[in-house]
DNA sequence: GGAATAGTGTCTCTGAGACAGTATAGT
DNA sequence: ACTATACTGTCTCAGAGACACTATTCC
């Protein structure tokens, strides 16, 4: 209770001016590995470093608006199928040039990254998230942006665990293999597909069709193909493997 | 990829400026309640009704910074025992004023809260999370302050499932019966004394101590007094019960 | 002794994981 | 036929929960 206490009232000349800008780690799946979006810096500084997708938030907008408007304006992606906000980071260093708080989201793709397709290859990419964040990183990003994207990563990683945010990965009718293909790549470990099976049917969180997926170049059996329910919160848990990870 | 895409260089004309605060939601437990911190507005907007702690980010402290000064400032706390981000609030309207984005924070205290003792009682006060958020409030909140309590609530009961989050609400020193009023304050449910301490004592979060405690006023057998481990995310979550709960 | 809390023992049930066995496709 | 994937069955083990029982205090 100092004498010095900020007062609560907003007087327009006694808050220091911020920046407010938007972050996106835009994750999906393609090959059987993770991937996030990243763009090329064209202007200093870090110009030409890797950066997450995003930009400033606009006066008159939301922050989850202006990360859908900042993902379609960079991706070409008109909707992701998951857009969740993890966090803020504003640490007065971050951006040499002027104080920038910015809040970060996570965005998943359906498999397939339209990226290629819609945009301007020389600016915006689909790489590896292990190209990125492993022991021995191909790439490296600009600001804080290797942080927020390892924050992001694990943000996934564990909402898999509690919901059925995989289903915002693969089309809207799949495959039990398909869906295991998610956990195992986000994860990083290998699944028993009879266990793995038993578990998403338990917990009731997708819906069986009449439908058969034609069999793949190796083979196999058709498999039976779901649709997703509504995504939310798991009654228990689906276990990540605490051994046999290659993170 | 508009011809109009926010340039990524940071041109401080061209971004609009905002005000940045921090919000800190303060929980501790009081005769086996789960209660928050909350102060009374002296000015207006919202003059005289009640609201979470915070208050301006300055031009050169990082958010946990200003979270903590802040809750120094108004509780007169000087370190928490846990201090955590857990969320940006922005949208466009929740200030009349002028365009504000907050950050919140989730911040622990130990039993006994000192903001009777050590501050204006006038300013901050002490009240159950009931009477805030129950179905029939006895208080109501400003801004969208009781949606970042009520997010904030709900982070503290996840985090008290995944990690040993409990040791920060009591004293360094504790009893097995302390540790489970934390759970059954937080979460609302009363749960098996037996199992609860094989449960505890099985992931390995609080070291034994000599000690016994004294007797309560109720009598019975003194207890066994444990210390906190190091915070820790646990290897497996201490369940929630479905039901029972009575928020 | 009676009441209350602390702590141990033990039984049951559920669910995870390992893995064998069956079904149905491509080659 | 062989192989690969899909799916089912079954066994084992660990842990959650219910609850009886013992231990130690205050009254």
């Amino acid at each position: 209770m100092a004498g010095t206490k900020t007062p609560k009232g907003y007087d327009p000349r006694k808050f220091p001016p911020f920046a407010v800008t938007v972050d996106i780690v835009v994750l999906t799946i393609e090959d059987g590995a993770l991937k996030v979006v990243l763009v090329e810096r064209g202007v200093e500084p870090h110009k030409g470093d890797l950066a997450l997708p995003g930009g400033f938030v606009k006066a008159d907008e939301s922050l989850e608006e202006a990360a859908a408007r900042e993902l379609s304006e960079e991706t070409g992606v008109e909707a992701a199928s998951y857009l969740e906000q993890f966090g803020a980071y504003g640490n007065p260093k971050r951006d040499p040039r002027m104080r920038v708080v910015t809040v970060a989201f996570l965005a998943i793709l359906r498999e397939v990254g339209p990226i290629a397709a819609d945009s301007d290859a020389a600016e915006a990419m689909l790489l590896p998230v292990k190209d990125v964040l492993g022991r021995r990183p191909k790439y490296s990003l600009a600001f804080d942006h290797e942080r927020i994207l390892t924050d992001g990563v694990e943000r996934a990683r564990h909402t898999l665990e509690t919901t059925s945010l995989a289903t915002a990965f693969v089309e809207p009718e799949f495959t039990m293999s398909d869906l295991r293909g998610v956990y195992e790549a986000v994860w990083g470990a290998r699944l028993d597909p009879a266990n793995f099976r038993r578990q998403v049917l338990a917990r009731d969180f997708v819906r069986p069709t009449a439908k058969r997926a034609l069999s793949g170049p190796e083979g196999g059996k058709p498999a039976e193909k779901f649709r997703a329910g509504k995504t939310r919160e798991l009654r228990s848990p689906i276990a990540r493997p605490r051994k046999g990870g290659d993170r």
